[in-house]
DNA sequence: CTATTGTCAATTGTCGACAATTGACAAAAT
DNA sequence: ATTTTGTCAATTGTCGACAATTGACAATAG
């Protein structure tokens, strides 16, 4: 009948927004996360925001270092190396156990993520078009079924985004993006598992070959 | 010439005390974090404590229910089978990367590893086997060269340890333990990809199909 | 006897305060 | 000029306290 009414939890909300801000690039790595003057604008007291900083450190958002505070983790390149490559392993797998569960209803939900990537390549911003390509792989591992396995992306999604943030902005070829995914939805239709694994290791290493040098120039120059 | 001087951390030894306590089956599920109680144990305030708590709460050991703490997260039958469905996708990655890189020295350390299991077999318990077991596989991992590859094995690892405890004991015979790991080192020497993507595969659904049907037997009775 | 309501101790969420430590800057020495 | 030492404001780590909420138990009504 009744809805629960909002439980404010004001460690999660706190935790939410430094996250948003380490991610969308506001707070830049190796910033200090400076506790009274957020917890001025937060409006609360310092406990909240330290144990929001906690949340985030094992979350490896954030990192501490005793007797001098949180910081904003710092991104390498071989990290954002790491992460793409861990991110090939995972949705392999989760395409592998995808294959099997699989539906009509699944494929149209897939198929109606890709028809948004290409809406989106005539009229979108650049943060849209991530957005929807990580909905996208997001969908893919859900539909393995693991949890834990989706969980685990979603870790590596943050950072890609974080990464992303960092370099500014990408070169990016809206309708190349978008028809890269199709082979993958004809794979899973066909319930062709070698083609999948192709497709799929392509699309990846293609994003990573094109994000990771990126980043690499960028440091370069400090 | 000198090394830091220990770096107390409050927090971080109060996480590890608690984590500790969980993963060895000292805390049962579902079973709620008295902040006051812990803190006099621990000989502190509270606020160290709730901020561990925190820590592990996004390390998924712990789950926080506003206005009524912090509990102990509980471990379904389910959680178990995606823990190890998960496990083959990331070893069997790490697997394809270390196949590559690895060399005389690590082979040595694998194989070291898999001595110390067959020492074990004759005169150890059951936590050094488990133990040990653990070590070769995150070695494998280690050898990959992918640090966040590591870290999302780290965790599972933590999970499954739990889940081992939770079953309090279960039946091992430590001979084919130790056995089944020679041929995932022979196909590592060998570099035959194939036959380690499968010898791995064999080995993890193995212990997972010994570790899950305990475990659902388990909660059957409650 | 069962179900609802009222009461209360136990516990959490949050706060403000204080001591300890750090990093920076200035002063002094080589 | 460079290095060392001394000083100090800024910041963190920890604490104890208080209000708000919860869950359980007793009292009451049907």
């Amino acid at each position: 009948m009744f809805s629960p009414v909002e439980t404010t939890d004001l460690v999660q909300q706190i935790a939410r927004q430094i996250s948003d801000a380490i991610v969308s690039g506001r707070f830049k790595p190796a910033e200090r996360l400076n506790e009274l003057r957020l917890s001025q604008e937060f409006g609360t007291s310092r406990a909240p925001v330290r144990e929001a900083a906690r949340l985030l450190e094992s979350q490896g958002l954030v990192v501490s270092s005793p007797r001098r505070g949180f910081f904003v983790r710092t991104l390498s390149a071989k990290d954002l190396d790491d992460i793409y490559e861990l991110r090939i392993g995972l949705e392999l797998h989760a395409a592998d156990l995808a294959i099997q569960k699989i539906g009509d209803a699944e494929l149209t939900a897939l198929e109606a993520q890709i028809q948004n990537l290409y809406d989106l390549a005539e009229a979108g911003s650049i943060e849209e078009r991530i957005s929807a390509d990580s909905s996208f792989h997001r969908m893919l591992c859900s539909f393995s079924g693991n949890d834990r396995l989706l969980k685990a992306f979603d870790d590596l999604a943050t950072d890609m985004r974080a990464g992303i943030a960092l370099i500014g902005t990408i070169y990016d070829d809206p309708y190349r993006m978008a028809e890269t995914h199709v082979p993958i939805l004809e794979a899973l239709k066909k319930k062709d598992r070698q083609g999948l694994r192709e497709a799929l290791h392509f699309h990846i290493a293609a994003a990573r070959d094109q994000i990771v040098p990126l980043f690499e120039s960028l440091n370069k120059t400090p």
